[in-house]
DNA sequence: CAGCTCCATGATCATTGGCA
DNA sequence: GCAGTGCTCGCATGGAGCTG
DNA sequence: GAGCACTGC
């Protein structure tokens, strides 16, 4: 419904579009970001610097007392509860309005003694005004009871909103209509029924969302195919001329994926693990498999210079693989498309290079996903499509508890990874207060004086590239002129990827000592002589994040440091860090990280892979995540809820909940 | 760094009571 | 669009934390 | 008292 239903000035208007808000159903669901109370506390009970309310007669003239440029201060007695109390108020200087034996409701801190500093007051009936406020965030320019007047307004049309879910769900759950869950989330009457209606209204968006999950995923798992056919004392074969045997999870996982590949149902599939399990060895037996079953196999790496690594380490161990990324120059790419489109070639490793539309497969069979996160929804898509029933296989380095991939990734199969190959070790984690590396200064010259290299991690969040940019490079500047005689390297987001890439290259040749890094994506690499780590501001960081960086110096058989540098005085955010310093294991830091901030907040909620709630709380609402996990099933299954299905069709269609 | 939003804090007279 | 009228609402400032 | 909406031109 368009806005203009509502009669809006055009100022309201541009406000209301600053805001995000481009419809009546936006607005109706922009909810209060939180909720004043206000109740009666007889006098009696007033505490010190409670904050309370009355009502009373003004019984004095008011006094204004100024101080400073711009500064006053107003006072006047009011007679409440039989007391003579006194009122402060700020910067009001205007004292007309406190005419004496005029009744008054005042809204403030009671500091004591009878006196009281008032943040608010007017000359409402305290009685009218009892109750349950929303509070909005807004941008500046409009106030709340501004807004309200419009949020008035739009709900009146509260049940012109299509509802998309269907009825029997309402009353299974007892679960209010749209209409009366958006009526009282804006304008509760206490807190039992904004219970209620928030509860609606979290049900409606995990339902939205599960449904959009699900149905995105049948598209892609639906359909059978034909079963791979191979032989697997090959693949035990292969496995047996590995330099380490396999740790019993990456056995299993192997497994499954095996079974997974001979069956004749598409093959839909997560493996998650620290980073440093040897995923990779599971990605690449999956396209041995295939290959041995003569499909073509497509993997899939976030960025170029990993995608360079793998493509390394696979004719390593015996696969010819081909690289294809951007960099590859015209003819080089053409020989491999032709090779790719006549069926030559089975093994293909790239970065987003292999979603282009020139790029044609002969008979692709299997995709694989490196840090499945940083590929849209969309991305992913296209990529099936460029072969038949195409087997799917991802991986993530931040694992997420069961309970939460259930809901998060539906009927995906997953395979975990816990166990860690015997010879790595723990990455010694410290958190260090302050913004300066002074304090870790020995630790890091000692490390390198040992021939060790050191990664400095700068926060830089998404591709802001400027501002990062900018604070990397002081960081570079600064360690220059400490570490005079160690040679420095800078690494940021502006510069070109051939730049980039020369730039790795000399950190893994060991011409660099330090390497300053802005964005953290160029940083996945595995540089085996790299086991120090500096991150600074590494509050800004969620935890997963974290911890997937440290795993960056656990690559070789040496012991791994990492400090954590943050000078945030929030006493949570210390905290975090210093949990950091005992937990090891990928799972639990997940779990500590939801349980404490919830995935709404969750920094970077891209690295996570978890959606952004509005409402829903994954911790605090398990049960009804479950509830919503099946009842989207039955809602696909059965295809009678028109409006939900029409939903769904449309929201995907936009991608929306992805990218 | 710049720009926003959220939040807590603000400062004096006059009266009082206890003590010298 | 522009001036006139009547209305409601009206704090300033600084630090902290987040984002582009 | 100011800014804003609303009115009448």
């Amino acid at each position: 419904m368009d806005l203009s239903v509502l009669k809006l000035t055009s100022r309201r208007h541009g406000l209301l579009v600053k805001m995000g808000i481009d419809s009546v159903e936006d607005l109706l669901s922009t909810y209060p970001f939180r909720y004043e109370t206000i109740e009666i506390i007889p006098y009696s009970q007033w505490q010190e610097n409670d904050h309370v309310c009355f009502e009373g007669l003004i019984c004095s003239l008011a006094r204004v007392i100024r101080f400073g440029k711009n500064r006053s201060m107003t006072k006047f007695t009011v007679i409440s509860y039989d007391q003579e109390i006194e009122v402060t108020l700020f910067n009001r200087p205007w004292t007309q309005q406190f005419t004496f034996g005029k009744d008054i409701t005042v809204f403030g801190q009671y500091k004591g003694k009878n006196k009281f500093t008032a943040t608010n007051y007017n000359f409402e009936p305290l009685s009218k005004q009892l109750g349950m406020h929303p509070v909005y965030t807004l941008p500046q320019g409009m106030h709340q009871k501004e807004f309200q007047k419009i949020m008035d307004q739009a709900l009146a049309f509260r049940y012109e909103v299509e509802d998309v879910i269907p009825h029997r769900y309402r009353e299974k759950y007892r679960l209010l209509e749209h209409g009366q869950a958006l009526l009282w989330v804006h304008h509760p009457q206490d807190s039992k029924h904004l219970r209620y209606a928030l509860r609606t209204l979290k049900y409606e968006e995990f339902l939205c969302f599960q449904c959009v999950m699900q149905a995105t995923q049948n598209q892609a798992t639906s359909a059978s195919k034909d079963p791979k056919i191979f032989d697997e004392s090959l693949i035990d074969a292969w496995i047996h001329q590995l330099p380490y045997p396999l740790t019993k999870d990456q056995a299993q996982a192997i497994d499954d994926v095996c079974e997974d590949l001979h069956s004749s149902k598409t093959m839909f599939r997560l493996v998650q693990g620290d980073v440093g399990c040897g995923k990779t060895i599971v990605a690449m037996a999956a396209i041995y498999a295939s290959y041995l079953a003569g499909y073509q196999s497509a993997f899939l790496a976030p960025t170029e210079i990993l995608a360079r690594q793998h493509y390394e380490k696979m004719r390593a161990l015996g696969l010819d693989a081909q690289l294809y990324v951007s960099a590859l120059s015209a003819k080089e790419k053409q020989t491999i498309l032709d090779g790719m489109a006549s069926g030559e070639m089975l093994i293909f490793v790239g970065t987003h290079a292999l979603f282009q539309d020139q790029v044609h497969f002969s008979k692709l069979g299997l995709v694989i996903a490196d840090e499945q996160q940083r590929f849209g929804v969309r991305q992913r898509r296209s990529m099936l499509e460029k072969g038949k029933n195409v087997d799917f296989l991802m991986m993530s380095a931040t694992p997420i508890p069961r309970t939460y991939a259930h809901f998060i990734y539906g009927n995906m199969d997953i395979s975990n990874i816990k166990t860690m190959p015997p010879h790595r070790k723990p990455v010694i984690t410290k958190y260090v207060k302050g913004t300066s590396m002074k304090p870790i200064l020995k630790d890091i010259l000692q490390g390198l004086q040992e021939g060790r290299q050191c990664y400095v991690v700068c926060a830089a969040i998404e591709d802001s590239t400027e501002v990062s940019m900018r604070s990397a490079t002081k960081v570079y500047e600064g360690m220059k002129k400490t570490l005079k005689d160690k040679r420095i390297g800078l690494l940021h987001g502006q510069m070109t990827s051939e730049e980039k890439e020369a730039m790795m290259n000399q950190f893994v040749n060991k011409e660099l000592d330090v390497l300053v890094s802005t964005t953290v994506i160029e940083v996945g690499i595995d540089v085996p002589n790299a086991t120090l780590m500096v991150i600074y501001d590494a509050h800004r960081f969620g935890l997963s994040t974290l911890h997937q960086l440290r795993g960056r110096v656990a690559r070789g058989k040496e012991q791994g440091y990492c400090w954590l540098l943050s000078d945030s005085k929030d006493s949570q955010a210390i905290e975090r860090l210093k949990k950091l310093e005992t937990i090891t294991d990928g799972f639990a830091i997940t779990e500590y990280d939801l349980r404490l901030r919830g995935p709404g907040d969750f920094l970077g909620v891209r690295q996570s892979g978890l959606p952004n709630f509005v409402l829903g709380d994954l911790e605090k609402d398990k049960a009804m995540m479950d509830e919503c996990v099946k009842n989207a099933e039955e809602i696909l299954q059965q295809k009678i809820d028109q409006p939900m299905l029409d939903f769904i069709s449309k929201a995907i269609a936009n991608a929306q909940y992805f990218d």
